[in-house]
DNA sequence: ACATTAATTGTGT
DNA sequence: ACACAATTAATGT
């Protein structure tokens, strides 16, 4: 499918000027990829930069467990930034982009990222912007990965109780435990959830046990 | 036993 | 953090 003039206007005409419309149309690459479809993967070397018109991306990293970690989703208009920085180095891609529902784009052509930034104040402008934009979203991640080490201190605390009390099995919600944790509850219950994938804990409504491989 | 409500827990973004 | 879905316990009829 070819990109239409009329079309990059609806999308981009408040964005962007005639001019780089013009070479987007010429040189862009439309796409229409499924949910699940794999746009990167860690090592690949990355030929285009895309640009969302609809539907979102989700962008991973690897964590040291080899655990995927969420960065950030893609959507709107929104542009990659990996894919931004990378291209112009030519390094390869650090990150995962699975399409997360049907999503429609343009692939841009790397040499053309580089050209347009001195040509077009408006594209240089849009790469800003997604720069910015991904960096809140960054540090939100930073957040999250931060609280890999709360789930010991749910552990620890659960231990302490255990002593307390004497027996392995609390009445407690994972709200009240939230707040002994300065946390949320919706973290504390994804914490606990985990820790019962794990079998060192069994969940109940109201009840929690701690099972003999979590006892320290 | 069944319907209704409230509280707790799970999940996606 | 928030919104919403799903599940479970409690209560009234």
């Amino acid at each position: 499918m070819k990109l239409d003039i009329t079309f990059l206007h609806q999308q981009f005409g408040k964005l962007f000027e005639g001019h780089l419309l013009e070479e987007l149309a010429q040189v862009g690459n439309y796409m229409e990829v499924e949910e699940g479809f794999v746009l990167m993967r860690p090592g690949g070397y990355i030929r285009s930069v895309p640009i969302l018109l609809s539907g979102s991306v989700k962008i991973m990293r690897a964590d040291a467990d080899g655990r995927e970690a969420l960065l950030y989703y893609l959507g709107g208009l929104d542009s990659c930034a990996m894919s931004l920085t990378c291209c112009i180095d030519r390094k390869q891609s650090e990150i995962t982009a699975i399409a997360d529902e049907k999503t429609r784009l343009i692939a841009i052509p790397v040499e053309k990222v580089e050209e347009w930034v001195c040509k077009y104040p408006s594209w240089k402008h849009f790469v800003f912007m997604t720069y910015q934009k991904r960096f809140e979203d960054l540090l939100g991640a930073i957040d999250q990965i931060a609280f890999h080490k709360l789930d010991e201190r749910l552990l620890g605390l659960l231990n302490r109780k255990m002593k307390q009390c004497g027996c392995t099995t609390f009445t407690i919600t994972h709200e009240e435990l939230g707040q002994e944790l300065a946390t949320s509850r919706e973290v504390t219950s994804r914490l606990l959830k985990q820790l019962e994938r794990l079998g060192k804990v069994k969940l109940s409504r109201n009840k929690i046990e701690l099972l003999a491989t979590a006892i320290s």
